[in-house]
DNA sequence: CCCATCCGTAAGCAATCACTTACACTCACT
DNA sequence: AGTGAGTGTAAGTGATTGCTTACGGATGGG
């Protein structure tokens, strides 16, 4: 799943934060990171190929926006991760009861 | 939180699946995999050092098991990311209202 | 038309990571 | 003590990744 290979990096899932107040134009998202601006600009890239987010072009800037059904897609990947190690530490126990029983 | 970066790997991943059926030696886990068994014992070390398995030794073997507290916890970070980019979304559906109200 | 602003892309670099082969160590058994 | 099974460690390699600097393209105002 590429949204979560995306958020994987902690300056995309602190973009993606920062957007949650809303859209933003790529210059002022820089504005909030202490790495270059050309170094946020390919991390934007990689958000949008990962479809957290999309881009609309007004005038010269690019106004940035997150995708809600990708992260949420996102939300549900990783609520899933959670019940995956669930039943695996649901299968320990029974291994363990098998064990000692 | 260690736990989680050493469950990034599928490989990691798979080995923790495996050991939900119970305790493990080294050439065992590694007879799962196509990967070199040097390899897979480096997995096994990056899995004790993240403390999601513990090892104790019996004869000239390792035993391999699963700490479930750290399980646990991974799986409760998870639940936890979800939950943050669920709220990421309410704030988002919030600006959307002030932008259209 | 010229210039400033906004922004992506190209190229190069350093760090990280998973893998492989080769080697070394420990323990059990004889 | 010698041998073999079980296993970790060292060293080298290729791929990936995030960062930086330098550059180029597009848009809008004078």
């Amino acid at each position: 799943m590429s949204a979560l290979d995306v958020l994987a990096d902690p300056t995309r899932r602190r973009i993606v934060e920062l957007l949650a107040g809303g859209e933003l134009n790529a210059t002022t998202i820089a504005g909030h990171f202490s790495s270059s601006r050309p170094a946020i600009s390919q991390h934007l890239g990689v958000l949008v190929d990962g479809g957290v987010l999309t881009v609309r072009r007004v005038g010269t800037q690019r106004l940035y926006r997150i995708d809600p059904a990708s992260l949420a897609e996102a939300s549900d990947w990783l609520s899933a991760q959670a019940h995956r190690w669930e039943r695996v530490l649901d299968a320990l126990e029974s291994a363990l009861d098998e064990g000692t029983g």
